[in-house]
DNA sequence: GTCTTTGCAAATGATTTGCAATATA
DNA sequence: TATATTGCAAATCATTTGCAAAGAC
């Protein structure tokens, strides 16, 4: 998944920030691992490959700018992390991914799914909460480790 | 919510733990404040009223115990603060409330819903992951904060 | 040239830990 | 009495911030 360049000038600049080098490679990265909810260190060692000089708090900074401009979205795992991942096209509503976390070997993986959408009017209707956003993680073991267990 | 301090004695002396004023008091300011997700500091400040010589430090460790006991839950709003509270009796399968949490005021209410069941059998089928818990926050208005928009 | 952004180092703040003193069983 | 637990203070560690130098437009 290429960023494209142009497009992310142009957003910066509609809200007033400067489009700098390290700005684009930080999005890059994340660009280019989709779905591997990186914490900030992690995108950092990669930022650095190719840019030495880097500081790890220009990091932090950017990964809370592309926050901010939704370019991203941010998975608290529980590990005392905080994880960035680009936000998919599709999530029209601005709505997340559905992390599933292994409890055995710590993998994660995502899911797509809708079926939250009746939940949310069924609040809504009941308590009088208007649902924006939601965030939903499944606990449980995974393929590989069920299948590991079985041996 | 009170506690049976003989059965949380006998639960401790089955795990090699031994009782003590400190986490029958800790235990109790979480069962006497159900739903209220308080943070360690919140419950040290409730536990010091009547035990001014109880250390923070006791109520991290204590937290951490009654976890491992699953007595409480942990719940996290993203907001740099880890939250405990009681577990509900009727958790026979240990799974946890869902959490509204608004986004203007910041109050945060639980609520209880089975619907999940389908989703979590439908993610076994589809994906051979085996869900033994969940985790789901809501992210909205609450309804005093739509109101007080409407005026 | 002006204003933003960066890198570094120091600060922050929640949580953890070492250890000697104390309480439990 | 033997072992677990506590309180305190110091350590940890992810993240944030102040500030002077460098960069974007």
């Amino acid at each position: 998944m290429a960023v494209d360049r142009d497009r992310f000038k142009d957003l910066l600049k509609e809200k007033g920030f400067k489009m700098t080098r390290q700005r684009l490679v930080v999005l890059e990265v994340l660009a280019e691992n989709p779905e591997q909810h990186l914490t900030a260190e992690e995108i950092y060692e990669r930022v650095k490959v190719e840019n030495p000089d880097i500081g790890l708090a220009t990091v932090y900074r950017t990964v809370q700018l592309l926050l901010e401009l939704e370019l991203i979205d941010r998975i608290n795992l529980d590990d005392g992390f905080i994880r960035y991942e680009i936000g998919s096209i599709e999530e029209k509503e601005h709505h997340r991914y559905h992390h599933l976390i292994c409890m055995r070997c710590g993998k994660v993986s995502a899911f797509q799914d809708d079926m939250l959408e009746a939940l949310e009017s069924g609040v809504r209707e009941a308590l009088g909460f208007q649902v924006i956003d939601h965030e939903v993680k499944l606990y449980g073991y995974c393929k590989d480790c069920l299948e590991k267990e079985h041996k």
